[in-house]
DNA sequence: TCGACGATCATCT
DNA sequence: GATGATCGTCGAG
């Protein structure tokens, strides 16, 4: 388990730049969430990039703003969280300007701190399974009690925030298309997601195994 | 071990 | 009325 030193909020303006820069630049950092009276710790392990008006894949494609993605609207540094399949949520983190609507899609942690009680969250009695805590964006939300309640939210301080931490070296993020937008046409191909070569809690790492 | 599929519902057409 | 930025289960091999 690797070493949590100083768990530093990251400032507002680490999250106004590009979402594929800033993607880049989550892996390795640590998602903090206090809840309950507990402090939940997760290394992010896997991230994606969503494009904004652009990106056919994201939310806010073609300029779409309703009030499921409202919080896309508020400008890097707040939390955007939504509800898909009927039962799962996932949490990204805002970045560029307001009215941009870029997004970094949180998919995957490695327990750091609090791993019994996100086991508890999660349903899962005794030891668990690299990735069965948090690899998976609804199995993060899910073992970080992260729901409607969390969009909005600020994430460069709060009860729930990214963190500083040793960012991933170069050598060590591996990147490839992203998961699960097969319908988005060009940009189902883009090579927009980031994740930790080699690190078993990556959700999916079959088609990355390179 | 792997692929297929059903669950389940907010949101949009 | 259709469709997901998913996941857990089940059956086949």
């Amino acid at each position: 388990m690797p070493r949590v030193s100083g768990l530093r909020a990251l400032p507002r303006s680490f999250y106004l730049r590009p979402a594929d820069r800033v993607a880049r630049d989550l892996v390795g950092r640590y998602l903090v969430r206090e809840i309950g009276g507990e402090r939940l710790v997760l290394r992010v392990v896997e991230t994606e990039a969503y494009l904004g008006a652009k990106d056919r894949a994201s939310h806010a494609w073609n300029g779409r703003r309703t009030a499921r993605n409202e919080a896309l609207y508020l400008g890097g540094g707040h939390a955007y969280v939504y509800f898909v399949y009927g039962m799962h949520w996932c949490l990204n983190a805002v970045t560029g300007p307001e009215d941009h609507a870029e997004a970094v899609l949180i998919r995957a942690g490695e327990p750091v701190a609090g791993e019994a009680e996100m086991r508890r969250r999660r349903g899962i009695r005794g030891p668990a399974r690299p990735g069965e805590v948090a690899g998976g964006p609804a199995r993060l939300c899910e073992a970080l009690g992260v729901d409607r309640a969390a969009n909005a939210l600020p994430l460069w301080r709060g009860p729930l925030r990214l963190c500083a931490g040793e960012p991933a070296q170069r050598g060590e993020v591996v990147v490839t298309p992203r998961i699960g937008v097969d319908y988005a046409g060009e940009a189902a191909g883009w090579p927009l997601r980031y994740s930790l070569a080699g690190n078993p809690h990556v959700s999916r790492p079959r088609p990355a195994a390179r």
